[in-house]
DNA sequence: ACCTGAACACCGTTCAAGT
DNA sequence: ACCTGAACACCGTTCAAGT
């Protein structure tokens, strides 16, 4: 009836906004159009698929983070901390590298880190083996946060300091053998 | 009307079978149902959800693996040959370490062959390293995979032995930099 | 150009009722 | 004990028709 019109920004703000509140099971199409009063339908117009639209919110979820960081260690603990910020980044943003590897800083942003001490090739490499890691170790923490928060699986009494050490266990680890 | 009967292992063997052929999008519990002759809700009084089920289908993906590994640059070979098996593995495997880390042989093996080297704590983050390291890999391999079968990527040119390389070249440097 | 209305082909889960 | 039938509350996507 109303005709309400809608842009491609509105979409991927409120698909944004969903997946932070409800994580990407409360991240649908008919959300996202009922939120903004307008058909499912009308998505399509602005939105090519649901995968298009989860592509550019990854990018939104890792805006901000420096093209050119400092060290690696800094670049990959803000990286986690760009993950943590929305519910289900890991998986998003681990999606959306394989759907278009292209709109990734922060792989960029590593390769460029290497690129002194490696040849191209294994500076690629070294940047996705540190790229791996993160996204594994993040999507493990945001999976259990979210059985947690269903209660299907209850918090474990190890408190959450614990999880910032193991990460950094590991990146030291990774990183010391990289060089 | 029939009436037929259906077992727990008939709706798991189903499960694994399913995944294995079409992927995680194709396993569904009304799919499970309907090959086995059976309603959906009927499914219900043998397994308790679709993420138990998930759990016991990503054991039987892990299923063969060595409970003693002989060191842990082979245990991590086998851990990602064991999910590159089963399209989609290492996305269920990375989901249900978050369910039932319990259930998951790989982190218990390598976390064995730390145990030498650190003590009980670092031992398990050296495991946990290898493992999102590998899963994080393989996940993106194989969403890849999953993209070029719908068409919406394109292959790349790139022949298969060079992401054996770069696998090779991440763990070497985890596990270099872990000792 | 952009949206509605309505459909198509699906989901996971529950539960009274049947056998 | 185990299954059916049927519903509940959803999905992503398409497309003729309207404005």
């Amino acid at each position: 009836m109303s005709g309400v019109k809608v842009t491609r920004d509105q979409i991927v703000d409120r698909a944004y906004e969903l997946l932070a509140e409800a994580g990407l099971s409360g991240l649908s199409m008919r959300r996202v159009a009922l939120d903004l009063g307008v058909q499912p339908g009308a998505l399509y117009y602005h939105v090519a698929s649901k995968q298009e639209l989860l592509a550019v919110v990854a990018a939104r979820i890792l805006k901000g983070l420096p093209g050119v960081a400092k060290d690696p260690r800094e670049a990959a603990g803000d990286f986690r901390s760009a993950l943590l910020r929305v519910r289900d980044g890991a998986e998003v943003v681990s999606f959306v590298q394989a759907y278009r590897p292209d709109l990734l800083v922060p792989t960029h942003a590593l390769r460029r880190l290497f690129t002194g001490k490696y040849d191209e090739r294994r500076a690629e490499w070294a940047a996705r083996t540190v790229v791996h890691y993160v996204l594994g170790f993040v999507a493990e923490e945001q999976n259990h946060a979210e059985l947690v928060r269903a209660g299907i699986v209850e918090e474990e009494p190890a408190h959450s300091g614990d999880s910032d050490e193991a990460f950094g266990f590991g990146i030291d680890a990774i990183l010391n053998g990289l060089s």
